[in-house]
DNA sequence: GACCTGATATTGTCATGACAACTGGCCAAA
DNA sequence: TTTGGCCAGTTGTCATGACAATATCAGGTC
């Protein structure tokens, strides 16, 4: 019995690709892709069409469809192997894998999120700050500790430090939209973030701001976001309720 | 005072490239590069060169040199803006930037790892490990439990449930090798993994192995590997010390 | 039957060329 | 002085073509 017993799919899809509109077409191409496995429509262990014959099939050349390809091998659902083919990868769980969303997402899976603002002030850098931001010590940053709810349920305690071009953000927008939202609204975009993730007993406060016990165990992440200019625009100490949250990560090796 | 003050440099590199060797060009360039912004030869901040003079510098088409460029990107260590150039992120965190390994490596540093095994046994598959690796359940797995040490202290406890034609794994590899170098060497190379990371307090046998106290906080994480054929080859529950070991992984906005 | 050999299929790498989209600065006009 | 438009520089996208590396499979040979 050999390994890929499984045919292959005709997937006929991919009729409507807009050639002028301003959405590459690779992302067109890769998105139908991801959307046929999600939704079964490519079973696990399916081997897709080969590079060429589907750029063929599509009027589009290889490196076009390859991208495509290599796309949505990046967030685990395709395996390629040389001399085979690609494969959608076996395991039912295909579903969910989005890679460590930034938060806001997550909380959206029928859910209603709020925040608690607890502190929003100005403050002078301590060292620890200073050098995750770049900043000098002693400079002013923009401090902010808010709690987050689900459905009423406190899910999370964040506390921000965010250089000092920032101060002036309105607790009204903290309260309404969240933090990545009011900053990109400011025309700050994320391009990279270096996250560590950890865990630790929970201090009075925090079990009583999470209602949970005292010393209990939280999910713990810090985490230095830069914008497109490699500037750090945030630095974050966050903690989780273990019980109502954790990260899911895909791995791909090179 | 304008963002990017900093000037181009001329990275005097790149002289020696294997053409005919097995390793791609591009792979050689992108180590280079990642080396010359460790090393401090590339500081943050600065531009790269622009990628059409770096080619005809180097030798190499747009495509190679693009593609060695954007595996850095993806690191997180360089960002790309249209119109502008590449630079290097702000930051000066830029060490220790591997995404989330697979655990065999981070104890390597400057520690002497170990293992203690607890368990090797062959076990019929629950519910829960038969979704998980995609067998039916109550067919044979090899279940080990082992206890990870890094210089003669217990860092933590991993169990693993790997399908049956692993049946067979000596013990003396496991405690001299780790589970991942074992599996490398029968010829099944890791391609994907779904990781959830998460937190919880220790139970009282779980304080003993890790010589914790009793209802410590523990940080958890369960894994489904996948090979390059997609099949699922390893499902592993394991809970870390949280004083001794944290998750670090940097995240890249599309 | 076991083993080698070659043909075939498929992805991996690389080159060349072209145009689009975005950014920044310069310069002229209001 | 301020505003607007033009221009050059750089990355983003896409097409075409070629060869290399690797896995499968059929067939022949020992």
């Amino acid at each position: 019995m050999s390994v890929q017993d499984e045919k292959t799919l005709p997937m006929g899809m991919f009729m409507d690709l807009e050639r002028s509109g301003p959405i590459p077409l690779y992302f067109q191409v890769s998105q139908r892709i991801e959307k046929a496995i999600l939704s079964g429509e490519l079973p696990a262990g399916s081997r897709l069409e080969n590079e060429v014959a589907l750029g063929q099939r599509l009027g589009l050349s290889r490196p076009t469809v390859r991208r495509a390809i290599q796309e949505i091998v990046d967030k685990g659902l395709l395996v390629r192997r040389r001399g085979i083919g690609t494969q959608v990868v076996h395991g039912q769980v295909t579903r969910k894998v989005e890679l460590t969303s930034l938060y806001d997402d997550l909380t959206n899976t029928h859910k209603v999120p709020s925040t608690h603002l607890l502190t929003l002030e100005s403050q002078p850098a301590d060292a620890k700050t200073a050098e995750r931001l770049g900043v000098d010590e002693g400079s002013p940053t923009l401090h902010l500790r808010r709690v987050r709810l689900a459905d009423d349920v406190p899910v999370a305690v964040m506390e921000n430090w965010l250089p000092e071009d920032f101060i002036g953000i309105e607790p009204h927008d903290l309260v309404e939209h969240g933090l990545y939202q009011v900053l990109r609204s400011r025309g700050v975009t994320m391009r990279v973030a270096r996250q560590h993730i950890g865990a630790r007993k929970s201090t009075n406060e925090e079990s009583a701001l999470l209602e949970i016990e005292k010393n209990s165990a939280l999910l713990t992440m810090d985490r230095t976001a830069f914008d497109n200019s490699g500037r750090a625009v945030e630095f974050g100490q966050h903690c989780y309720r273990p019980d109502l949250y954790s990260f899911e990560v895909t791995l791909v090796e090179k």
